[in-house]
DNA sequence: ATGCCAAGAAATGTGCACATCCTGTTGGAG
DNA sequence: CTCCAACAGGATGTGCACATTTCTTGGCAT
C-alpha cells in the first residue's frame, strides 16, 4: 500500500537497504541474478529513486556489482576471490587474537566469556539461526575488543562478504563456522595469554572455512524478483 | 569487449568527482569547510545531481562527512581516530611485508628495486610533489606484490585516508614519509629474507608517521569555493 | 542592549518525465 | 534451416521542478 508522502524519512532508505540484505542474507537471490529496478520499486512499495540509490550503496559496499546502462546484479564469487578475501581476514585476525592474547581488560574477557556461552548453547539447542548470528558476530566481537572502530568497522566489510557465499549458495547448510569447538578454543588460548596458539588456531579456523566454502559450489538457480521477496517488505532491524 | 564510443556520460561522474578528490588533496578545501551543492555545480559547469552523486560516493568512501538536511563537509580527523587508522595499517603491512621477507618472484624483486631506486632519484633532485606520489605508492606497491587484489584495495582506502591529514592540513611539507632512507631499508631487509627485521622496520616507520602528524595540528583557515576550485576544473586523469 | 520569535531565502531531498541504451523478437534473405 | 538486421518493448540514466527543512535577517518585547 503506498505510504504517504511523510517528511523527510531516513529510515525508509535504509528500509529498503535492509530489504535487499535480508533477501540476500536468506538465500533468496541467486548467484547471477538481476535486479531490476521498477519490480524492486513496485515489490517494496517505493519509488524507483529510493530502490536505486540503496543499490548504489549495496554496489559500492561490494555486495552487488553495477554494469553501465546494464543493471546490477548478484555477484557469483569465484574461488580465487574468496581466498583472498579469507587471506586478509587472516592477516588482520591473527593479529588481532595475538594483540588480545598479549592483555585485555577485564570487561573484554567477560564479553567474550559470554559470547562463548551463549554459542554454546546455541549449539545444544541445535539453534541453527541465532548460531548462524552469533558466528559471524564472534569475529566482529574480537575486533571490537581492541577499541579500533576502524578495525571493527573493516572487518565487519570483511566478514559480510565472507558469509556472502554461505548466504547465496548454501543458505539450507546454516554453519558458517567450521568446527563448533573452534571459538570456544580461540576464546581460552587468548584468555589464557598463550598468543601463538590463539594465532595458529584461528589461522586454521579460518582455512577451514575456506575448504568448507570450496566443497560447496555455489548453485544457479533463476528466481523470481516477486517471489524473492515474499514476506520480506521493509523493517527497522538490522 | 570492445568500447563503443559512448557520449562521455560516465567520464563526467569522474570527472566531478576528481575535480573535488584533487582540490583536497591540493589542501585547497580546509577542514570543516562545507561544499554545497549549487555553488560547486555553477563552478565545475555540471548539473547539480552530478554533483550530488559525487559528493554521496566520496562520502561513503570517508573522504567526507554527511549530515542529512544540513550538507556535506570535509572532515576534521581527530588524533584518536588517525592513530586507529594506522594501527590497522600496522596490522596488516607487517603481515604483508613478513609475507614477501619469506618468498616472492624474482619480478617482484625488480619491481621493489626499481621503486626505492626511483625513490632515490627524487630525494637526489629534491622533487618533493614526485616522492609524496612514490612514497604513498610504495605501501600500496608492497600489497600489489602480494598478489591479492582485495588486500592492495583495502591498503589503498587506508592510505588515501591516511595522507588526507597531510593533503588537508600541511600540504605544504610535502613529505608525508618520515625518514627517506625507511623505505629502502625496508625493501632492503625484504629482499634479504629477514622477516622479523622487516616488520620491525615498517611497524617504527608508520608509527614515525603518527608522531609527525601528530606534530602538525590541522589548520582552519575558511575558504571560499569558487576561490578553492581555481584552476581545478574536470580532467580526465586520475 | 539583549534575547526571542517570525518571515523570507536558500539549500537539501524527492518524485516525475523524458532521453538513451540494451535486449529480445520477428521478418526476410541467402 | 540458419543467420542477420531492423524494430518494438522495456530498463537505466539524467535533468527538472517542487516539497521540506534549515539558516539568516529583521523586528519586537523585556
Amino acid at each position: 500500500m503506498p505510504r504517504k508522502p511523510r517528511k523527510g524519512d531516513v529510515a525508509a532508505d535504509e528500509a529498503v537497504y535492509g530489504a535487499i540484505r535480508r533477501a540476500m542474507h536468506m538465500g533468496r537471490l541467486a548467484p547471477g541474478t538481476k535486479l531490476q529496478e521498477p519490480a524492486l520499486a513496485r515489490v517494496l512499495g517505493v519509488s524507483r529513486e529510493r530502490v536505486r540509490k540503496a543499490l548504489h550503496r549495496l554496489v559500492h559496499e561490494g555486495w552487488l556489482t553495477a554494469i553501465p546502462n546494464r543493471g546490477t546484479f548478484v555477484p557469483s564469487l569465484t574461488v580465487e576471490e574468496m581466498r583472498q578475501i579469507y587471506d586478509v581476514r587472516s592477516m588482520l585476525e591473527a593479529a588481532i587474537v595475538r594483540r588480545l592474547s598479549e592483555g585485555h581488560t577485564a570487561a573484554a574477557a567477560k564479553r567474550l566469556k559470554a559470547h562463548v556461552t551463549e554459542e554454546k548453547a546455541a549449539t545444544r539447542r541445535d539453534d541453527r539461526g541465532r548460531l548462524f548470528e552469533l558466528s559471524g558476530e564472534f569475529h566482529v566481537l574480537l575486533a571490537e575488543l581492541c577499541g579500533n572502530d576502524e578495525l571493527t568497522r573493516l572487518l565487519r566489510g570483511l566478514l559480510t562478504r565472507s558469509t556472502m557465499h554461505f548466504s547465496l549458495a548454501a543458505p539450507r547448510q546454516l554453519t558458517n563456522c567450521a568446527g563448533p569447538h573452534d571459538h570456544g578454543d580461540i576464546a581460552d588460548a587468548i584468555l589464557g595469554g598463550k598468543a601463538d596458539k590463539a594465532a595458529k588456531l584461528m589461522l586454521g579456523h579460518l582455512a577451514g572455512l575456506v575448504t568448507l566454502q570450496a566443497a560447496h559450489p555455489p548453485q544457479h538457480e533463476p528466481v523470481d524478483i516477486e517471489e524473492a521477496f515474499r514476506g520480506i517488505k521493509a523493517r527497522r532491524d538490522s
